[in-house]
DNA sequence: TGTACATCAGTGAACGCGCGTTCACTGATGTAC
DNA sequence: TGTACATCAGTGAACGCGCGTTCACTGATGTAC
């Protein structure tokens, strides 16, 4: 019955609101992403959203899991594009699509960018924090079936796996890849939207995007 | 007469008050560069930085200024710590030391960290956006000695083109290379202040840390 | 050297704003009998 | 099948807060004569 159209009860406020909080992210960034403003959004009494969420801080992150996810989906729409059929070629060009979807993502959606990241500063307790080093004992890194990692590293670590099983990364190498791997897309994307790189221009940023992958795959 | 004690006039308002955002960013970020907490923390009535600034994105991008410099300081001094005497490894050295200084500089005062990017967000037309690409009509970069550029970005350019000159770096890869570094080593930093990784314990920091500029100084 | 006066750098009070959060409430829903 | 009632999800008003900014002001400084 929940599918009626509003009434008193909203009926499926808590996704309603996230979907509100998501939106302004997007102009906005994670500043925006203010309880009453949200409320306002989803057209709905600015105290409601107690009823689905802690605090503030609670819808932050929420908010901010469905940005990440948003990444996520970006990337992996960018690997399913891929057209090599050779299987190290192939792996090596997805390893390259989601990272340019990462990047492309940033300077395409700033606001959900930041918001992505934002949810982890506050709330850091709610979020899982990440699986260790490159030590010894573990297969060589993190997991790629651990729900509790972010959508976008899960998808990186799948990469780099298949880099592995394919023969185009020796074995000895793979410990630590998805951090250095990450690192560098991040801190690329990251200059883009709050750095002294936010103002350049479209066809240098494609220029310098290509540099700095190439530079990481060389590095791996 | 200006340095006699605090009197009505107090002589050096200015300086006082961007140091006074400069101690409260280093514990709790660019958030608490605020207009009346930097006057209350420097004494002065809350309204008095008007005369000094135009209004709180001035002061913040004065404060964010100093950060920066701060990254820079922490940076110089790691690189003329480095012992090697020929010139090769001694240019690698001096790379890896101010990359290592970037990083343990985000881990050890995240509050200035994130101030120094948090002044280019907002009020972006007072900072210079960054010299474009890796044209082929320069010198395959930007000039180290333009006043303009943030302070780390002018050591990491020194750095590389050092590395130019004495033989270690062919030519035809330095154009781009500033951004591909700059890239890795603020990236890892993000990750580590704001992001997935910032729960990392300190010696598996240290492993990741040695492997991403491993990596970059491959790719390079 | 002394005095009038313009200028500058500070003060204190007040403005309006949007925020997070809490309170007592009320309308809708579903279940026990 | 009908009705009483507990439960749940929303409302509206109010709280206190800290913020940026503006106003008319006043104390200190330096300069012209």
């Amino acid at each position: 019955m929940q599918s009626k159209a509003r009434g008193y009860h909203h009926g499926q406020l808590r996704e309603a609101l996230v979907e509100a909080g998501f939106r302004l992210a997007r102009s906005a960034g994670p500043e925006a992403v203010v309880l009453r403003a949200v409320s306002r959004e989803a057209g709905v009494s600015h105290n409601a959203a107690y009823r689905h969420f802690a605090d503030h801080e609670d819808l932050l992150a929420a908010v901010s899991q469905r940005c990440m996810e948003q990444i996520a989906d970006l990337m992996s729409k960018r690997a399913a594009e891929v057209r090599r059929r050779a299987a190290v070629p192939r792996a090596w060009a997805r390893l390259r699509a989601i990272g340019g979807a990462y990047i492309e993502f940033a300077r395409t959606e700033p606001g959900w960018f930041r918001t992505a990241f934002a949810g982890a500063r506050h709330g850091a307790d709610k979020q899982a924090a990440l699986k260790g080093p490159p030590t010894a004992d573990d297969g060589g890194g993190a997991d790629v079936t651990d729900p509790a990692l972010p959508g976008p590293f899960r998808l990186l670590i799948g990469c780099l796996d298949e880099l592995v099983t394919v023969g185009a990364l020796p074995p000895e190498r793979r410990p630590g890849a998805e951090h250095a791997a990450w690192a560098t897309v991040h801190g690329l994307s990251c200059l883009l939207v709050d750095g002294p790189l936010r103002d350049l221009p479209d066809d240098q940023v494609q220029i310098v995007t290509d540099k700095v992958l190439s530079v990481a795959e060389a590095g791996l």
